[in-house]
DNA sequence: CGTCACCATGACAACGATGACATGCCTCAA
DNA sequence: TTGAGGCATGTCATCGTTGTCATGGTGACG
């Protein structure tokens, strides 16, 4: 019968004849250490499967292999593969990775991180739900990164992707396809991110000479069901828009069936954020990809180098992840001629399936 | 100015004029506490902002308030609603959450869970890779919860749906509509899952009288792109199938655009696990909705109930999440006599169908 | 009135590791 | 030969908390 206990410090160096602060020196790399007491340690270690104590560890020297991440929802799609590759990453660097849902509160958000704090995390990756809900916090030199939206905090990095330039962008496609009357589907302007969006599209329908009708700005969508009330709302309208933009991946996800609840889908549309089903849709939906991936990857990537004590570099400048824009075919629809509510033209998708 | 470092237990224990052990009783809710002094230490936690080192408890106490979860891949869209849910219920109930993807390596999973032990973790619950992929390890009094799959382990619980009855429901159900030739796609059969998911399969075709072509068997399916060469393949035999079923929800994300490419939308569908367009495609998808919000919830509900105590029940059966059929049109289509690439070898079925 | 049980509280060690500092040995230069 | 200096290693205290056991005071009961 194998020893009922996890081996300790103590076991191994017993077995290795040294101290247990040599164990300890073996353990942490320390150079000062003979060739020979070094193998014998390691030897020792093995045969045991001693696995240093975390707790212990973290107690006594003040830091801990793990990362606090804190994102809006991890149920999120996007979030979700965003979360995945910070995961990975951070994984195989030897980190254990602590996720926390804030559910868009920036007290409980304000909590977690100092929460992660106190459990000595080596650093934290913050999906911010309002860019100051750090400010003021101590958190010693714990390094904080801030991802999909830029965050304040002093010595702090954000990596995000330029939406301000892909909502213009976005707003820009529409256009070019001939519309004037678009609509613009967002969450709270409290988040950065969102703001921003708003702003790159109201500077595309400035360039244009297009007013932007305020009716059709709908910033309070939370999920899908407020996406399906603002589309029915919308097309409730005298002049209902020709052309929506969807600003991020949730709302995209609710727009193509609110379209579809009141047959509207030669609507042009516009959405943030890529989904497995995009291109099998009818009429397959033209994306902004701002990868979450990509995202994911160069957030874990930031924090891994300000892990890595390369405290000198200061920079404290965004990074800018590149997007792309993915043109489908829902963003490419030309306006319909406003048929006011008649709804007895209208034709809906074609059954059997486009491509 | 405030001060620089944590309170901790010492300074309450000060503040309060007491000794840190009774300090400590009044943290734990010793009954031994007379009412004013505990009064009296509860005033000085508040003032302070005292908030105990979870390192210093778990090193000390041999527990700690964390549980581990490890899942295949938090990416997953099913995965991540579970974990949402998960995380949700044991985050409230103040527990921090600690995730890690195990990337169905089984190895890699009972690495895992050894790690969280040895964080003296509560609890793990685990979306197992394989079902004897902890057997063996020594986990002590820590409760191990399965979800999603049946897992073993002396005293552990799984939580599950009931694959068999549902693959079984869903291929009687396409039976019904008239189909024989009825393809299944999976991912590997090591996964107990998936072999439950094959044998209702089975079932139900030998119920029906019908003979299950092997060709149409396809269990090798890990990612969309698998799934995209399977169809294909599908597609190119002489007599291709009428109906298709997809046995989780990764695979029937795979499944939609799989069938677009080959520009056979009017196969019937029979999808595992809804997702967010399933209603907006065309034709809409039929899925049995497996709820992943439900499975995660029990799951969560099953472990905390275990780090209640109550180790009355020694109860060991899996715990069977309800699931259901949502009809929504691509499971309901006909079967379509083959046209596509046997031009003359017309075969049997004279069930007429609406195109 | 004495003894015992009980209760609130405190002193001390311990969990498993690491930091500060000490020690002993060996080498090399004067 | 000897003292300085470097290097490998060890001793001890410590991180913040909780378990064990001890203590002193109070009330109850014989």
């Amino acid at each position: 019968m194998t020893s009922a206990k996890e081996p300790i410090l103590r076991d191994v160096a017993a077995m290795a004849s040294v101290s247990i602060k040599t164990a300890s020196r073996v353990l942490n790399d320390d150079p000062r250490v003979a060739p020979a007491t070094r193998e014998n340690v390691r030897a020792a270690m093995l045969e045991l499967g001693y696995r240093p104590d975390p707790a212990a560890r973290s107690l006594r020297a003040g830091r801990d292999l793990s990362v606090g991440v804190v994102v809006e929802n991890i149920g999120d799609v996007f979030v979700a593969a965003l979360v995945a590759r910070i995961e990975a990453r951070l994984s195989d660097a030897g980190y254990q990775v602590l996720i926390t849902s804030s559910h868009r509160d920036p007290l409980r958000e304000r909590a977690i991180v100092q929460d992660f704090q106190q459990r000595r995390c080596a650093g934290v990756i913050v999906m911010p739900s309002s860019e100051t809900s750090l400010v003021g916090l101590r958190l010693g030199t714990m390094p904080v990164v801030f991802v999909d939206r830029v965050g304040e905090f002093p010595g702090s990095r954000s990596v995000v992707s330029d939406d301000y330039a892909l909502a213009r962008l976005a707003t820009q496609h529409l256009i070019d396809h001939g519309h004037r009357r678009i609509a613009i589907l967002s969450d709270s302007q409290k988040v950065p991110t969102t703001r921003d969006r708003h702003a790159g599209f109201q500077r595309a329908m400035a360039d244009a000479g297009h007013p932007v009708d305020r009716a059709l700005v709908r910033d309070e969508c939370l999920d899908e069901s407020f996406v399906r009330n603002a589309v029915a709302e919308l097309f409730a309208l005298e002049t209902p828009p020709t052309a929506l933009v969807a600003t991020n991946t949730r709302l995209s996800l609710g727009a193509v069936p609110a379209l579809h609840l009141v047959q509207r889908t030669e609507t042009a549309l516009l959405a943030f954020g890529d989904f497995p089903m995009a291109e099998s849709l009818t009429p397959a939906v033209t994306v902004i990809d701002h990868s979450p991936h990509r995202l994911g990857q160069v957030a874990a990537d930031t924090l891994l180098d300000r892990l890595r004590g390369d405290g000198t570099s200061v920079e404290t400048s965004p990074i800018v992840v590149p997007a792309q824009l993915i043109a489908r075919g829902s963003g490419e629809l030309p306006p319909r001629p406003t048929a006011g509510d008649s709804r007895a033209s209208v034709t809906v998708d074609t059954a059997g399936g486009h491509t």
